[in-house]
RNA sequence: GCGCAUGUGGCGUAAUUGGUAGCCGCGUUAGACUUAGGAUCUAAUGUCUCAGGACGUGGGGGUUCGAGUCCCUUCAUGCGCACCA
């Protein structure tokens, strides 16, 4: 039998299917497994090669556990809500579920080519209303819920309620948009819209108006991790700030808890450290400075350096500030108004790339609480209306960028730290003792920095200026989008009262034109009877794409449950995921906003972990590695990539496919376009046409996108899969080069020779050889240990050498190969799956035998040979038998005749031996 | 600017975690075979070399009998955050 990988891997596929050999049910008599792949967006384009990297190596790791007698759960899904159906759809007409369902067919036989382990009848999409049902429910419950921060948990809105009928708001510490007082008498006086309002102000979901991210574009706005530079990510159109009213989630209440939770999950350190820069953390104060001459107004302000208050030289406000009205006087409105005016049209973008100083002078003075000194108030967009309280004490000594203000604008600069000359420059390092640091009530003169700030806000606690406060640059997410192809948002407005609907689901309705409403609403405006059965209308906006995604592992628990997002049941036994598997782009949108709901549910015991992911891995993106030839400019002559910089040329992307090892196929690039078909090539004497070659990302445009499938039509699934996985590290990113392929195919036919020679079966029942098992084992315990690391490639490797020393040793032996093949069933699960069966005669799946243990015994070494160094310089080799004693080994380095030359006329200082590794002989 | 990674042959990478740097594969070179292939096999392949060796893990310094690995410093690349007070 020949090595037949499309006759071996179609019928594996039918086995597999047939016996149904990848159904996973509970088990309690078994340890659960819960391995997980960031579901992906089905685009039109299809997979290509890059994709499947993570996902062949999250299917490795769960065949390795069932292979360990753990009961595996290995789902796949599709995150199918999204834009670019919703573009098409626009474009064409054609229904984006339509689109979508094309796309995912498409994506689910790709992925099927490959032999993944999928239970696909735990598939979910989270268009499908039985799966949104549940997005839109946990929506409802947020709406429904206040984030207590005295408990450190959400609870059900109903207790604030009754909370605020006893005693008003007194005594609530929630997490809110913004403080508010006021008594029970005053909450009973309220309209059922105030007391909405009021509520509004506490709720986990809740209606907000906000500066938000508006692409007008894309007709919708966007998350701040949907943003970047300026700039949507996806399409990378103009983004702009907007006030407008959307609905958000309160994902800040949990920013200390998020952060927390980073601490005890496996997640590599660089993404843990992309979520707290996003959450951003920043211990301070709170202080009040109160305006001269205005008994009734108080600036607030935040700082983290309490400590420099007596460097304040001058206010800073935001120009959004709501202060500003306030502050300004008369005198400056009309300069005022005009600064407004001017910066007004200039958007998030120029401002971050124009960083003019810019700012006015408001008119009024505040005083500093400590000294009692009177600053001017200025108002500059250097400062931000969204972090903090929109409003800064200056301290331009020691912050770079009141420096800059202090000095365009001529304001004083008082340096509170011992040899700080701020003359040139700010200081901005927290060293050194205070300087110019007394007021009547507080003197910090002569602490250090760190004693400073302590004190400092330890006397701003106590003296009643302030507060010690946390703040966080983690925002609220904006949940609503003007789009059409998302979940609705279960709300209905009763006589304009934002009210819950909890029908669910609440099914996405039809309309007939995927665009605004001609009065500019959203898609959904089009929708007939968009209403209650008591006539009420609907919210018109749609969730955002996190939405689906932020609890969808909860739901492969328990796929089917019509009544709940998952059984208790099947949450206790599956619990969260213990290995997911995907790209580090998520770090701050899916990643966050998982946490974050899968601990809103947690609060209210529906799930059993408070963190979603116990261990991720984020796979490398694979590149695409495009080719160039040479055109001399002005002419259909191409020059060869050696020779290109003797000539004026433009270098012209070519198709990949007629490209071997950067050597061009020149006939097939005649044929490859009408406008080449009288190409010249200019090349090196004897020598082929050689492509330039850059590594870029995998593209239709760049000519350089891999299809699995054509790599599995010729080298099969077994092959595509170990290749990927020796190409390198998982967590690295690498171009894809199809030219190393062969190596790996060679392997996989050295293999076969192993059992098969022509139609002759090779094995039979002999007795391993102490050298196969030596072989076999050192095998099974790198790839146990690569496994448990995620090094694949290194294992891929492994198998070669086994294999080839098997090849050598003529190894027949039954045993040695049934362990074998398990060991390589993970990652090669064809070609073990039909040798189990047809060579070995096996019966059932080799899926579940079970996985070898190795025995140290058969890697033990008759002798152990060591390299003998003098003064750590040139060696020679010893060889002792093993287990001989160090003063042994010593003896026998100093005996061999090499060493004679060595020890010529000097003496022994040292001898060092390492049991089994090196001897090193000190001389001198 | 702050933070996190990463620097090893022509290329992708490996190194039992401080013990003979370059495993495995690609590519290249030479040879064998031939049903002339995108096939298979064998051998060589870090650099220099006066053929004894010398030099080699981005650069410089240090610890050590011994450093790709640890420490200091510096350079380069990638990623994240960034007028966040």
């Amino acid at each position: 039998m020949e090595y037949n990988h499309k006759d071996i891997e179609s019928r594996i596929h039918k086995f597999w299917n047939d016996g149904d050999i990848y159904k996973v049910e509970i088990d309690s008599s078994r340890p659960k497994f819960y391995v997980l792949d960031m579901f992906p967006y089905p685009s039109g384009a299809g997979l290509h090669v890059g994709h499947p990297l993570g996902y062949i190596a999250s299917d490795i790791f769960s065949r390795y556990k069932r292979l360990q007698g753990f009961n595996v759960l290995h789902p796949m899904g599709f995150d199918a809500y999204g834009l670019p159906a919703e573009q098409y759809a626009i474009q064409t007409g054609q229904h984006p579920e339509v689109t979508t369902r094309h796309n995912i067919e498409r994506y689910c036989s790709q992925l099927n080519n490959i032999g993944f382990c999928y239970d696909w009848s735990r598939s979910i999409r989270t268009c499908d209303p039985g799966f949104y049902k549940w997005t839109q429910w946990a929506f409802l419950k947020m709406f429904n819920s206040w984030y207590d921060r005295s408990a450190d948990r959400a609870k059900p809105i109903g207790e604030l309620i009754a909370r605020f009928e006893e005693k008003g708001s007194e005594g609530i510490n929630a997490a809110c948009s913004k403080e508010l007082a006021f008594s029970a008498g005053e909450w009973r006086a309220m309209s059922d819209k105030e007391k909405s309002d009021t509520l509004m102000n506490y709720r986990l979901a809740y209606l907000g108006n906000s500066m938000v991210n508006w692409c007008p574009k894309l007709g919708t706005v966007l998350a701040n991790d949907e943003v970047s530079e300026g700039v949507s990510v996806r399409g990378g159109y103009p983004v702009e700030q907007k006030e407008m009213w959307q609905w958000c989630l309160r994902v800040s209440a949990y920013a200390e808890r998020l952060l927390r939770g980073l601490d005890n999950i496996e997640w590599s350190d660089s993404l843990k450290e992309t979520q707290r820069n996003w959450i951003g953390r920043s211990e301070g104060a709170e202080m009040r400075f109160k305006i001269d001459g205005r008994d009734d107004l108080e600036l607030e302000i935040f700082t983290t350096r309490a400590d420099t208050v007596f460097g304040v030289t001058f206010m800073v406000l935001a120009p959004e500030s709501k202060y500003v009205d306030l502050v300004t006087t008369p005198e400056q409105r009309a300069a005022v108004d005009e600064y407004l005016a001017s910066i007004r049209h200039r958007t998030e973008r120029e401002r971050m790339i124009d960083k003019r100083v810019t700012g006015v002078f408001s008119g009024s003075y505040a005083i500093n609480p400590l000294s009692g000194k009177k600053v001017p108030v200025w108002i500059s967009d250097y400062v931000l209306a969204g972090y903090g309280t929109g409003a800064i004490m200056a301290v331009p000594a020691h912050d770079s960028r009141d420096y800059a203000f202090a000095r365009h604008f001529d304001l004083p600069v008082i340096p509170l730290i011992e040899g700080a000359d701020v003359s040139e420059q700010c200081f901005e390092a927290k060293e050194g003792r205070m300087i110019n640091s007394e007021g009547p009530t507080l003197n910090l003169n002569g602490l250090t920095v760190k004693e400073a700030i302590a004190a400092a806000k330890k006397h701003v606690e106590e003296s009643g200026i302030g507060r010690v406060k946390v703040n966080y640059r983690l925002r609220d997410a904006i949940f609503s989008r003007q789009r059409y192809w998302g979940e609705p948002i279960p709300i209905c407005y009763v006589d304009g009262i934002p009210t819950a609907y909890d029908k669910l689901p609440l099914e996405l309705p039809e309309i007939d034109k995927y665009l605004p409403t001609e009065t500019g609403e959203p898609p959904l405006g089009r929708a007939k009877n968009w209403t209650t059965p008591e006539g009420f209308p609907l919210e018109l906006n749609t969730m955002p794409g996190f939405a689906g995604s932020s609890a969808y592992y909860l739901r492969y628990m328990d796929p089917h449950n019509a009544d709940a997002l998952v059984s208790k049941e099947a949450n206790e036994y599956w619990r969260s995921v213990d290995l997911y598997v995907g790209g580090s782009e998520h770090a701050t949108g899916h990643l966050i906003y998982s946490r974050f709901w899968n601990k809103f549910l947690y609060d209210y015991g529906v799930i059993v972990d408070d963190e979603p992911f116990r261990k991720l891995i984020n796979q490398g993106m694979i590149q695409g590695r495009s080719n160039f030839v040479y055109r001399i400019k002005d002419t259909n002559t191409f020059v060869s990539a050696p020779l290109k910089d003797n000539y004026d040329t433009t270098p012209i992307h070519v198709d990949i496919n007629i490209v071997k090892n950067d050597i061009l196929d020149t006939d097939a690039f005649r044929a490859w376009r009408p406008e080449f078909a009288d190409a010249e090539f200019i090349t090196e004497e004897g020598k082929g046409y050689v492509c330039g070659y850059a590594v870029e990302k995998m593209s239709k445009s760049m000519f350089n996108v891999v299809n699995p499938d054509d790599m599995i039509e010729r080298y099969g699934a077994d092959t595509l899969r170990l290749y990927e996985m020796f190409l390198g590290p998982i967590e690295q990113s690498k171009p894809w080069d199809t030219n190393g392929i062969d190596g790996v195919f060679r392997f996989v036919k050295k293999l076969w020779s192993l059992f098969w020679k022509g139609d002759t079966l090779l094995v039979d029942d002999s007795e391993p050889t102490r050298e196969n098992l030596k072989s076999l084992h050192k095998l099974i315990k790198k790839v146990t240990a690569d496994i448990e690391a995620f090094s694949f490639n290194t294992s891929v490797a492994a198998f070669m050498i086994c294999v080839n020393e098997l090849a050598s040793q003529k190894c027949r032996s039954r045993a040695v190969l049934e362990e074998l093949l398990v060991v390589l069933a993970p990652f090669a699960p064809h070609v073990a799956e039909e040798l189990w069966h047809n060579a070995l005669g096996k019966e059932g799946t080799i899926c579940d035998a079970r996985w070898p243990e190795f025995s140290e015994d058969y890697l033990k070494e008759d002798s152990v040979t060591m390299a003998v160094s003098f003064n750590g310089k040139a060696r020679f080799n010893i060889t002792v038998p093993a287990g001989t004693a160090n003063d042994d080994v010593q003896a026998a380095a100093l005996a061999d005749p090499a060493a004679a030359k060595w020890l010529d006329g000097k003496t022994v200082r040292k001898v060092i031996v390492v049991p089994g590794k090196i001897v090193n002989i000190v001389v001198g």
